[in-house]
DNA sequence: GGCGTTACGGTTGAT
DNA sequence: GAATCAACCGTAACG
């Protein structure tokens, strides 16, 4: 898990086949498309492929967020308690009623819609498995009832937390010796079908649930599709914990960039040690705090689109982002204006290629 | 040459 | 605990 390995593509740059590029990385790509660099420079720069930057920019102004998906895991169930309830109050009510008339009652109901309503034979199996038996004691109602989930659909946010939120015994996280915890990392709320909703991705669960985001603080890392909601006041600096851990300097030579500067708003955990391949480990980013503080601190960015605002944590004022298509005036590398190029010099220390060498 | 799209091989996490 | 499935990833190639 923690071995160090990777690919260099066709650019040079280095890669984890299936896994997101560093935060860092991701928020530069970002930055320097605000500034209105183009993605084909910006890919040269970075190392990366065109598509995937095609791909982050165009995730950015589509959910104004620059995190990666939701990697793994399953669709939520439909078979939720509520839904289970009220099959089961369909057979009570009518023994002999179908499997597809429950279906029906269901949308009819409201209780499910055409996104979420059980197959007739999820449906028939609810009946077999749990509905079977009406004497036992129901599971669900002997437990909290969750929230009403009428009409639930894909595209709210499932109520995917994890049984308990604090959840320190998450066995799979270990806690590095050295590796900065972090914090309000648990609990994210999984949406579907997209797992890109702003809300889902910038963990803004956090100002909902402060518990959630606190939870994180007992040291359970990061898993690294929470990144979103990384609570950045929980760790000052990105190095503050032991000053600079291997993994950080790791990333500062495998992926040649400033973190000095960078790491200041993107912290070393972002990408949570289970999640660190050695080319990817270091500082990386909480400069989408979804904390209850982050509009507070430093530069904000904002996103157009969404509304989010993004923490900036320490981006000079320069990088105040910009959204291109709104600009309207890219203009191709070797027409960038100066401060363009201080921007990025002074601030990520990048010192900017030319379309043609 | 730039860029959107997509096939591909890979990882991840829930079931 | 292993297998399966379905989500995601970035690269490379195509148009």
């Amino acid at each position: 898990m923690e071995q160090t390995y990777g690919e260099v593509n066709q650019l040079g740059g280095v890669f984890v086949n299936g896994r997101p590029l560093p935060n860092a990385i991701r928020l530069r790509i970002v930055e320097l498309a605000q500034l209105g660099i183009r993605p084909c420079d910006i890919s040269r720069q970075l190392r990366v492929s065109h598509g995937c930057v095609s791909k982050i920019l165009a995730r950015y102004n589509e959910t104004g967020s620059i995190l990666p998906g939701a990697i793994g895991g399953s669709k939520p169930r439909v078979t939720t308690p509520n839904v289970v309830k009220n099959i089961r109050e369909y057979k009570q009510g009518d023994p002999g009623i179908f499997a597809w008339e429950i279906r029906d009652r269901l949308l009819a109901d409201g209780v499910c819609d055409k996104y979420n309503v059980p197959s007739v034979s999820s449906i028939s199996r609810i009946l077999r498995n749990k509905i079977g038996n009406l004497s036992q004691p129901n599971q669900y109602e002997n437990s909290k009832q969750p929230p009403p989930q009428s009409a639930l659909s894909y595209n709210h946010i499932y109520p995917y937390s994890y049984p308990n939120a604090m959840s320190p015994t998450g066995t799979k996280m270990s806690n590095a010796p050295g590796v900065p915890v972090t914090a309000g990392h648990m609990s994210i709320p999984r949406a579907w079908p997209s797992a890109h909703t702003v809300t889902n991705i910038l963990g803004i669960r956090a100002f909902m649930d402060p518990a959630a985001a606190i939870a994180g603080t007992e040291g359970y890392p990061p898993k690294m599709e929470d990144w979103g909601s990384v609570n950045r006041t929980t760790f000052p600096t990105a190095h503050g914990v032991n000053g600079l851990d291997k993994s950080a300097i790791d990333n500062d030579i495998k992926y040649p960039q400033p973190s000095s500067t960078l790491s200041s708003y993107v912290p070393a955990c972002a990408y949570s040690p289970s999640n660190q391949y050695g080319v990817y480990s270091g500082p990386a980013g909480s400069y989408v705090t979804p904390g209850h503080h982050w509009q507070s601190q430093g530069t904000a960015l904002s996103h157009p689109a969404s509304g989010m605002t993004m923490h900036g944590g320490e981006i000079h004022p320069p990088l105040s982002f910009k959204h291109p298509s709104r600009d309207g005036d890219r203009k191709p590398p070797s027409s960038l204006i100066k401060q363009q190029h201080e921007a990025l010099n002074g601030v990520h220390g990048l010192s900017l290629p030319t379309s043609s060498p």
